[in-house]
DNA sequence: TGACATCCAATGCACGCGCATGTAAATTCG
DNA sequence: CGAATTTACATGCGCGTGCATTGGATGTCA
């Protein structure tokens, strides 16, 4: 039954990166095209637009980085990538001076809410 | 039932993140601590030992490349390091002189058996 | 046959990533 | 309190990737 499991693993990762490479690249690929955006730059903003509501969405970087698959200094220069974007700022955080808080920016809303049925509609395509 | 299909899309794309980095990580750590291969790298031996069956794997670059999820120039640099590290040989295509054959060097053959068990070990564990 | 399009593989280049390190702030403990 | 440790974030660095281009070989067609 060992080598049954093995066989089931093999095809079950083959079906996996599949399924990733092609969702991830067209996804990398429209969101560039269509909102300058990478898919990275696209997760931060959406976890900062789930993160807390409509309010203004703020979020400490390290709670970011424990929901995405990236590193803290890749995080790090995502962040500061949307920020020149003047998608994001950050503001020092007053109880914690090493902390850091995320904002989205109105301009990083409109562009996230102009994204999300792009990201969505790759999805669907890629994983109905 | 559109709304309904889209939340679904999303927790079946988090849940293939969740598998893809988990296991991608880990099999990049583990074979190249273990054995010294990068996954890419892992994985074209692998296509060419099963290509071939056992004589001399040999395969087209073209036929590899069609197989794996990686660009034209990143193969060609993935098997210039596989050359450099003696595993594999690159040999020009009597009848068409703009191919390349890759063949597997008994070495090429040894790491990959080497390495198999980790592979495969990983997967189970991340895929069971 | 000669001009042009197509194909294969290598390479220049820019970019995003992870690892290791640096800096500053907070926490722990003698 | 003060020194050592830990935490949060930024940054230097090397690496692997994709895109665009190049060079050489093949195919096509008038």
């Amino acid at each position: 039954m060992e080598a049954a499991s093995g066989e089931d693993v093999c095809v079950k990762w083959s079906e996996t990166l599949r399924v990733y490479h092609a969702a991830s690249c067209e996804l990398e690929n429209e969101l560039q095209a269509r909102h300058g955006l990478g898919l990275s730059e696209f997760e931060v903003l959406q976890i900062l637009s789930r993160c807390c509501g409509e309010g203004g969405g703020q979020a400490k970087m390290k709670d970011i980085e424990a929901e995405m698959y990236l590193s803290q200094s890749a995080l790090s220069r995502t962040v500061t990538r949307l920020e020149k974007a003047g998608l994001v700022t950050r503001a020092a955080c007053e109880f914690d001076r090493r902390a850091n808080f995320l904002m989205l920016t109105p301009t990083g809303q409109e562009r996230f809410d102009a994204a999300k049925p792009t990201h969505r509609g790759v999805l669907v395509k890629h994983l109905a």
